[in-house]
DNA sequence: ATATATTTTCAATAAGTTTTGAAAATTCAA
DNA sequence: TTGAATTTTCAAAACTTATTGAAAATATAT
């Protein structure tokens, strides 16, 4: 397989598997593209390389910004604006679970800690269905959002060497 | 609060978290309602109390027995059919994996192993960003493929018990 | 200051997804 | 069988989300 087609499909299936993660497909996609480029790549060339229009680029690469994952890069002596991904896998796996966990996971924690203070007799079997789901799901939600705390802060080769050893 | 209000609450919450999950909104929403129910329920009593039409609980449901987080149950001298969902969070959350891992990790991880057999020279800054950027991913893939793997096994206590006493 | 390059915004539109509801298919009892 | 109850299907409609493109805003060089 050439470089051109091998781009292009890694590209494209990156852009599909983010819809399945609660990312758009065009912002997917230009974040494939930018982990591929060796240099940073100015809107234009995301633009032309993805068949895109200007808005869409502005704002999808603004949105990957917020995540943490794109970086603005002045070029001296360029006019234009250039942007740049981070390549290094791990941080930004790290990177998306710490903006999920706020973004998810610690508000749905919070609801169900309120949800869980309900009025109502604990003998009847609704009450006690609906109180034992979310105790439930809140403890795992809680124990995951441990196990997630100590990932964001901990090092690639520590935390999957630990693990991996510990798993074997 | 009260039960109905917060059964309320946390049917729309599950719904929208849902969505963030690759999981339509009504089809998290059922699954939220069956939950909660202590007995299993009917297609009506679906349609009825999300208020949502008769094809709908139809599809959603169907969809929800392939994701195996719901099971139908033939009650004795109904005519109806009836539905119910598994109760036990962590068996919620490995089946969750398990299926996710299938449909989306496991292709993912076969696609970049042929995409790593490029043709071309090493030396060209393209191709070794390429190269590298597959390489860095289907590691990283090819790890978390093994931790869930571990876990999908696991039983729920050993499995965190052992987690967060490892890091504590 | 002015002209030019570049980026941003956002209303209109396009594309994609979900929902409905009624017709067709299936199941079951008599 | 027949017919009533129930479930399934799927084309059309409603809704949601993503994209365009041109105008406005901003930045930069002369």
């Amino acid at each position: 397989m050439k470089l051109t087609d091998a781009k292009a499909q890694f590209i494209s299936s990156w852009g599909a598997f983010g819809t399945h993660w609660g990312i758009n497909r065009t912002m997917a996609q230009i974040h494939a593209l930018l982990l591929i480029s060796p240099d940073p790549i100015t809107q234009d060339d995301i633009m032309e390389q993805l068949s895109i229009s200007r808005g869409n680029v502005n704002m999808n690469t603004r949105d990957l910004i917020g995540w943490g994952l794109v970086d603005r890069v002045l070029i001296p002596g360029e006019r234009k604006e250039f942007f740049t991904a981070e390549k290094d896998i791990w941080k930004v796996a790290t990177q998306i679970i710490k903006e999920r966990k706020k973004r998810e996971l610690d508000p749905m924690l919070k609801l169900l800690s309120q949800l869980e203070q309900i009025e109502g007799d604990k003998k009847d079997k609704d009450v006690k269905q609906f109180v034992d789901t979310i105790a439930g799901i809140r403890k795992f939600g809680g124990q995951a959002d441990k196990v997630l705390d100590v990932m964001i802060k901990a090092d690639e080769s520590w935390f999957l060497g630990s693990l991996l050893k510990f798993f074997k």
